[in-house]
DNA sequence: GCAAAAGTGTTGGAAATACACCCATGT
DNA sequence: ACATGGGTGTATTTCCAACACTTTTGC
């Protein structure tokens, strides 16, 4: 075995993508050579962009996989917790650090990744499409409808069905869905957000009255500005509070 | 047959569990000497006897975490899934087979295994307890109660939380409550599970018109024995017809 | 003044909860 | 006969779903 060739321990890399990409091949190699199980990283990194659910990727560099798209994934370095790979990969591609990630799942079939036997930890990430604008050129990085996609690479559209199935579940428990819009929205976007990633059409009173019943919206006292109508009221989430709401433990069975 | 009992085909092993045992250190150790990451699967088995929730556990044979309680976990083989890996060690510890297991979380801090760096994929398990009575004796297996317990090995106190978490939520939304009680069972039996699980109080008729009203439970036929007041009736979980019950992707929004 | 979306209440039905009595069995 | 838990029905409340008109702004 061939100590030398596992990655690096160091502080945050300052690789590009495109280097990184050409390390793990080598890697991969070597693993497949000493009969090694490699581990790796997936992020399926949602934005919400012209009311429609988007998902982020990229054009895969195996030879196997030409012209197909391709999660933003990473071997695991040896001195970093999962979530930290996590972590540094957004970061990496998106430039972006202070955004939602949650794990998901573990996808370990044998032959998933064709250079070598790689296990690899999906995680879910949300972040507002704004906000990070300018990263994106390089590459042949692009968001993509999650509705119309096919044609992904290794098992990554498993991968993908994952996640999505579990941001469909997880958004109606949790308030994970404001990271997706800016900051102060209104409750037309969040109503839009909602019924693009449940496929739903919702009752406009019914869906204001559910949320300001829960009080967790915090009026900003602005309003929309460039709409072409009368324009809405502007709110923001409030975390705090929401931290601070004791949780209920029985739901109900129901199945 | 429960579609999400993953299904279990390889053929059975024939490793002893302690064989198992001493192969990992000396794995690990090479491991470690070559900077590898290892993985490995951990399951945590629920079982229910006596209206209390209980998990295998066996006895530590790390120096580290002398007379500390351990998952039963192993390494996973080069050329066997994850779930495979799971099903393989339930196989090789309790001699059962048709098991409900699902794969709950990745735990993957650096410094998790005092030996090497392993990341492991928890699964979660249930099995009913009195079927395999027979194959507990040997080494130092035991079931021990869920609520009172201290002093696990490795961060195996962590992987128990998160099952046990998932395992309340998921119950409430998925009949998996039944594998862990006999083929036929009484109300009674089934609410005890609930209560004892979710750690709550319920209204025995409200806890009755729930259940039936979802039309999953067979009247067998028979009656309870051996209990020294009225037998109630015992029923049968209909998994045919939950199957094909539509599932409702829309539940609300409620955080 | 017109188009377009914001904002607002009420009502009926379904589901969840709370609650008390008689019944069947073993001892 | 009595102790123990099995089995059942109803009234109340809470939550959810359906539904229409007036208001504000930009053009």
């Amino acid at each position: 075995m061939n100590p030398e060739i596992i990655p690096n321990d160091g502080p945050s890399s300052t690789d590009t993508a495109a280097a990184g990409q050409k390390n793990i091949k080598m890697i991969l190699k070597q693993l497949e050579s000493d009969g090694i199980i490699g581990i790796s990283v997936d992020c399926v990194i949602f934005g919400f962009d012209d009311n429609e659910l988007k998902v982020l990727l990229i054009k895969s560099d195996f030879e196997k996989y030409e012209n197909k798209w391709s999660l933003l994934g990473d071997l695991v370095n040896n001195h970093e917790d999962l979530d930290e790979a996590a972590y540094r990969i957004l970061r990496e591609r998106t430039g972006m650090d202070d955004v939602y990630l949650e794990q998901v799942k573990a996808f370990g079939e044998v032959n998933r990744h064709p250079a070598a036997r790689v296990v690899t930890i999906a995680y879910c990430s949300l972040i507002n499409i704004e906000h990070h604008q300018l990263k994106i050129l390089d590459n042949e990085l692009h968001w993509h409808r999650v509705t119309t996609l096919s044609d992904m690479a290794f098992d990554h559209r498993a991968l993908l069905d994952a996640c999505y199935a579990w941001l469909q579940k997880r958004i109606q428990e949790h308030p994970l869905g404001f990271s997706l819009l800016p900051k102060k929205f209104s409750l037309r976007e969040l109503q839009n957000l909602y019924e693009a990633i449940l496929d739903v059409k919702l009752d406009r009173r019914n869906f204001r009255k559910k949320f300001f019943s829960m009080g967790l919206l915090e009026d900003t006292g602005e309003l929309e500005t460039d709409v072409p109508h009368r324009p809405g009221k502007l709110y923001r989430f409030n975390y705090e509070k929401y931290q601070k709401k004791e949780r209920k433990k029985w739901f109900g069975i129901d199945f």
